[in-house]
DNA sequence: GCCTATCGTTCCATAAACGGAACGCCAGGG
DNA sequence: CCCTGGCGTTCCGTTTATGGAACGATAGGC
């Protein structure tokens, strides 16, 4: 019987909330409220939640909502990420020739924005699936010299010039010469409901 | 003694769950579902969470624990915080018509960049003095129609453009109409060596 | 000594997030 | 046609996160 359970599947991910993330997250709440000479009290009073939930929430012996941690990250001045993220690396997406980091999501009423940093590497030619309608894609060229775009239409992009094209097509990177090349790519998706 | 409720000093902070906030996670959320080929349903089964909780967690109608997030951010290999829009810590630059994020430094060999995320308000034009030589700007507008560039050569920018400038020289910001403008500045520095 | 204030924890009823199951819907195959 | 399988939503009983209140502990004022 080789049945995988869904745990086992997300362990291969690495992202659970274990009793071990609950703790971390709780002392370095309770730290960062420290650093700002709260009590506990006073920070629940002001974040709007009850004491007994910060209690539970810095001993590890809770699973916050989002509205918790909202108000919680909000008070206390620092990004929700640096309460929940250990400080292992970002995600990146590894092809032929691209390396493409996440570093930033943003979003603006109807549209999502995803920040990567991007390093192609010569010698190879890596072609990217159709996003959805609406999906554009901005190269911004810091080194090197990249063919971007889509199939039909590649662009020709060097150090310092900038690129753009709708990916609702199939599109393709490369590096051009012998040198990799670093590049930021912006991709802002609409929102649509679909 | 003055009495601010709890609520009052958050929306201070401009940190809450709101029902805003939970309909633009859910549809995120979506819609990186949806790039992956994946059914709510595979989702669900992959993450080891119920259906019931994805449906309602896409639809907005649910303030989900750091557990559910976990699971689903592991499942889509996104960083927590890209589910929930990270309520920034990033330093900011207040301007007369310019706000100005610091969201990335990137350092390759002799050049440092970096990353801003820009909104030019309409009704006032914001003039910057010269940065030392060789300092180019990379602007893409995402949305509305900025005037930029050098004093002497403003550009005109619209929706889904770029421009670049040399600003080794005064250069201006400014929204033409009156919606405010969206957009990424990246800003390429020679480290002087002197 | 007492009284009060505040600390963090614990108790507890309520609200709500959870997952399993059943639902209606639609596309394909027999 | 019916039947099956997968889809996303809704229903619903169980689990649990929540905040108010009560708790013991500690510190300072009188």
């Amino acid at each position: 019987m080789v049945e995988r359970s869904a745990a086992e599947e997300q362990d291969a991910q690495g992202n659970r909330w274990t009793a071990e993330a609950a703790a971390g997250t709780g002392l370095l709440i309770r730290r960062l409220r420290g650093e700002r000479g709260l009590s506990l009290s006073e920070l629940a009073r002001r974040a709007g939640i009850g004491k007994a939930t910060l209690s539970g929430l810095e001993t590890g012996t809770r699973n916050p909502t989002a509205e918790t941690l909202y108000a919680i990250a909000g008070q206390l001045g620092v990004p929700l990420a640096a309460l929940l993220s250990a400080p292992e690396a970002a995600p990146t997406v590894e092809g032929e020739a691209v390396s493409a980091k996440l570093l930033e999501v943003f979003r603006d009423g109807a549209v999502s924005t995803e920040l990567y940093r991007l390093t192609i590497r010569p010698g190879a030619v890596q072609v990217s699936p159709a996003h959805a309608p609406g999906v554009v894609e901005y190269l911004t060229v810091f080194s090197g010299t990249a063919r971007v775009g889509p199939v039909a239409a590649p662009q020709v992009v060097a150090t310092g010039e900038h690129a753009s094209w709708v990916s609702d097509g199939p599109h393709s990177y490369a590096a051009i010469g012998d040198v990799p090349v670093e590049a930021s790519l912006l991709i802002r998706h609409p929102l649509t409901t679909g």
